[in-house]
DNA sequence: CATGAATGAGCCTTCATTCAT
DNA sequence: AATGAATGAAGGCTCATTCAT
């Protein structure tokens, strides 16, 4: 059945980020990969070409495209659009293992096309989306406004400060967005 | 001469930097290194134990700790300081050499002792002495404000968008910072 | 099926004495082995997880236990105890691969904890078993004739002496030893 | 002068013995000799055209050929001949040092041909050199016996049982011998 | 004599990938 | 689908040896 295709092609996949956020992409083996999805080394190549192609599928899950899309698909408006989208991003890259797999599939960037495309999506359209939807309208002033707010959390997932709370965080940077985009 | 020692040591790293930022740390063979830096590969593990210390060599001048010290030593303050640190972190990233390095350094934090300290030290006690210079005080706000900044000038870095262009960028990064402070 | 896995690792155990017995444990490159045995370098490290098992493994054959073994299994006494060993020794290190195993195998006493542990069970264990069956008793006095029977033999193998054949040599040994057991 | 080269040559083959004994010949590196020694690598060829000539002097001073000469200086016969040459020998391998160097250097006899030369020597002219002395003539019955004499103290050495002091154990090995020659 | 930087060959080991079963 | 034995390329690292100084 392809339900179990699914499940086994999910349970790789999930497995590799666990050993991928270890190790890094490069220096995970695809061995310990297969053990932790309890599969044999052969199976993990039925289901991925090689290795480049379970890292692109692990790499782009790690981007917070999911995070943005989300928020988009309801129908938010306003401030509620970056609340939304700040507080899912909080959530995934608390995460210690989200965290980790963020910064390698950022660092993977500069080396894989797929990836340097959803990177550029990211920052491009998804960052014009977003813009419209929160300040209703994309203009050079909005993006800007937007490139720091995305700057300012992942600055902050990178070293969460001790003595700042998320909340108060994601408050003071909504804050300060909206101030200047009047 | 010691002085023949250095200049070798610096041969290696240089060319470790170049191909590093190509291939990424570990996928990068010590034996490419070399042969950039036109000695044998033996000589490289003369001057660095193993790989990994010339990665950590690599990786820690990777961050931005130089460019920040360097505008603290400069006796300014006020939007100056940030003006010096947004300058000189844009310069430095501009190089699509440093740029790749960055990523992979942040990349190693999860992985490295060092260099989780290093992003700490950069984190924690560099924003402090730069709030205080910029603010004349670090409070938790001002501490918010300037990683806010660092998240910007981060995200811009990471794609630099083609309508925007750096100075623009950076002015309206510092006049939003600034106008947040008082 | 599981007879293939054990005829594989017996081929690369086989080849390993080969080569061992002709480069000594640490000289013997992997890759000559794994040639001697028909195989790809890379299953020696299948097989065996470094080549520091594999010497075990083969420096432990090496040693004549099995030939002590076998011969306590055959419900001998006497004299018969050490014609059976005596002749099964000297049959075994005739042969100059062993000859050459059993002396390195000796010289990694020293250093190898497991062969250390081999070789003491050797001069304890077995040579009490033995006193035993060819004395009637573990004495130290046995004891030390049967140290001085297995120093000759080893001896006898270290250089055989053109003027001295086997027969005789292993006659006279054991004269000695049982005129001055009584 | 003269005089320091055999000085340093000195500390450097004394070095050597010690590396060596931890090490093995073949796993002991020359760097490591040098900083025992307290001179340069580079020191260490010039004292020895290449390792095996230093891996050869010390090899040849592990034997007991020593003690075997300084026996036969003295003008001792009969039983004084073998307890002097027991003595000595177990006096030299009590030292773990020199036990190991004896073991390695058997082993090597295997394979290089100065050392064969050497422990052929030993079991050849030596012995009967030794027959002349302690029993007045060298026969094929009197060479046994001393095979077996080197044997016992070989065996004794290679693993020293607890509850057999050194003497007992010679003067046992000693009677033995001697009781058979008559 | 003495140093230590420099070389390069070679070794052990890892690991992505294939394939017969 | 699934396994795991088998392969072979490549990499990190060691180390004997050389040589300019």
């Amino acid at each position: 059945m392809s339900g179990d295709r699914d499940v086994t092609r999910e349970r790789i996949i999930s497995a590799a980020e666990k050993v991928f956020s270890e190790y890094g992409f490069f220096r995970a083996p695809v061995h310990l990969i297969a053990r932790e999805a309890g599969v044999s080394k052969g199976l993990v190549f039925w289901y991925f070409r090689d290795k480049m192609e379970l890292i692109v599928e692990v790499a782009k899950r790690s981007l917070p495209l999911d995070v943005i899309d989300s928020c988009l698909e309801e129908n938010l408006r306003g401030r509620d659009v970056l609340e939304c989208i700040g507080k899912n991003y909080l959530d995934k890259y608390r995460d210690p293992r989200w965290k980790s797999l963020l910064l390698h599939a950022i660092a993977l960037e500069t080396q894989v096309r797929e990836i340097a495309e959803d990177v550029r999506k990211l920052c491009e359209e998804k960052i014009e989306a977003v813009a419209e939807r929160a300040f209703g309208e994309s203009s050079t002033k909005t993006r800007i406004l937007l490139r720091i707010f995305f700057g300012g959390l992942m600055c902050f997932v990178l070293r969460p400060p001790k003595d700042i709370d998320e909340q108060t965080f994601l408050k003071n940077l909504i804050n300060i967005i909206f101030k200047n985009a009047l």
